[in-house]
DNA sequence: GTCTATAGATTGATAGAC
DNA sequence: GTCTATCAATCTATAGAC
C-alpha cells in the first residue's frame, strides 16, 4: 500500500466534509485535521480553499465524464453501423449509470456520490462555477444525442425533459442510496432500500417512459 | 397599502437573501439592511437566525401544503364518488401545480421558487429540519395516494419513483423558470424558456408517463 | 421596540522559523 | 514541505441606554 500524499489526503477530507456539510458549513481547520495535515497545508498545496474544492471536484467529474462520453459514443456508433436511431435508454444509460456506478468502488466515492445531487443546487459561486465548467459541453453533447434519438420531439419541449431526467437522477440517488439520508424521516414507513444495480434500472425505465412521446 | 411590520420586512429579505446565497452565506447583517432594520431586530423578533429562516419557511409551507392536501382530498373524493381509482396525473397534479403556480403571485413568492429546489439538498441542519417537519405528513398522506393510484405497483418500487418526481420537479422548475441560474450558461444554446401553465403540463405528462407502469 | 456597542468565537490567509 | 503564531475580518448573540 503506497503512502497517501498530502495533496491526497486533503481531497479525500474535502469531499468527504464538504459532501456532509456543504462548503460554506466546512472550515479548513476541520479539513486539514481530518486530513492529519497542517492548516497552512491547504495554501501551500492548493493556494486557497476555493482552489481545493475545485480540485476536489475535477479530480472526479473528469473521469466520470470522459466514461460517459465514451459510452455515448459507442450507442452513436453502433445506431449509424445498424442503421437506426440511437436508444432513448441507452443515452439515458450513457449519463446516468457511470454517475451512480462509478464511485461505489472506490475511496471517497460514496460520498461523492452525495455531494453530486446537492452540488446541482449548490448557492456558492466556487462549486457551481466549477461544476458547469465541467458540465456543460457534456450536455451539449447529450442534447445532441437525445435529438439524434427523439427527433420529433422540438427542442423547447426536449429541454425541459432533459432537466427533469438530471433531477431525478440527482434527488432518486440520494435520497435511495444514502441511508443516513433517509433516517432522518424515521417516522416515514419505507421500503427497504433498493440496491444501486435495481435502482439504475428502474431509474432507467421511469425516465425512458418519461422522454419517449409523440 | 398597509405598513408593512418589521418582522414581515425581516422575513421577506430573509427570503430573498438565503433563496440566492444559502443559508449559510447570508448574514443578519445583510438581511437587517435589505430589511431597514437593526441588527438586534432579529433576535428581538425571532430569537436567533435559525428561528427567523424557519418562520420564513412555514409561512410559505403552510399554505402550500394545506393547498395540496386540499387538491388531493378533491380527487380522491370525486374519484370514490365516480367509482373509479383516484388518477396519476391528477394526484401528481395535486403535489405539484401548488408549489409552482402558488407563489407566482405575491411579493417574494419567486424567491421561494428558487429555494425550493434547492432546499431538498441543503447542507444546513436549521434548514433541512424544519423542511422535513412541514413536508413529512403531506409526502405520508401523497404516498397513500399514489398506492391507491396504482395498486399494481409495489412500494419499494413506487417510493423511488416518488422520490424520481420530486427530483424532476424541483430541478426542473428552478433551471426552467428562473431565468438568472439559466443564464450562468451562456454558452449552452437552449430553446426559449417555457412559460410556467406549459412547464407544469410538460413536467405533469412527463412524470405520469414515468408513473404509469405494469 | 429600536438603537449602540461590544463580547466571544470562528474564519481564511499568511509571515517566518525550521 | 511542515510547522507555530497571528492578523484581520467576519459572524451571532446580547447587554443596556433610550
Amino acid at each position: 500500500m503506497p503512502e497517501r500524499t498530502t495533496q491526497d489526503r486533503l481531497l479525500d477530507a474535502a469531499e468527504q466534509l464538504v459532501a456532509l456539510k456543504g462548503y460554506a458549513n466546512t472550515s479548513l481547520r476541520e479539513i486539514t485535521a481530518k486530513a492529519d495535515a497542517n492548516l497552512a497545508a491547504v495554501n501551500y498545496h492548493f493556494g486557497s480553499k476555493e482552489n481545493l474544492v475545485a480540485a476536489m471536484l475535477g479530480r472526479r467529474l473528469e473521469p466520470l465524464n470522459k466514461e460517459r462520453m465514451s459510452m455515448l459514443d459507442a450507442e452513436l456508433d453502433l445506431a449509424q453501423a445498424e442503421n437506426r436511431r440511437p436508444a432513448i435508454r441507452a443515452v439515458l444509460r450513457a449519463f446516468i449509470e457511470p454517475a451512480i456506478f462509478f464511485f461505489q468502488s472506490r475511496t471517497g466515492g460514496k460520498h461523492f456520490l452525495r455531494m453530486f445531487s446537492r452540488i446541482h443546487a449548490d448557492p456558492d459561486d466556487a462549486i457551481r462555477k466549477e461544476f458547469l465548467k465541467h458540465m456543460l459541453p457534456v450536455f451539449q453533447r447529450f442534447l445532441e444525442g437525445f435529438q439524434n434519438a427523439l427527433p420529433n420531439v422540438a427542442p423547447e419541449k426536449l429541454v425541459p425533459r432533459i432537466f427533469f431526467c438530471i433531477g431525478a437522477m440527482g434527488h432518486g440517488a440520494s435520497m435511495l442510496v444514502d441511508r443516513e439520508l433517509r433516517d432522518e424521516a424515521p417516522n416515514l414507513s419505507l421500503p427497504p432500500l433498493l440496491d444501486v444495480d435495481a435502482l439504475v434500472e428502474e431509474l432507467l425505465s421511469f425516465l425512458t417512459r418519461g422522454m419517449e412521446d409523440q
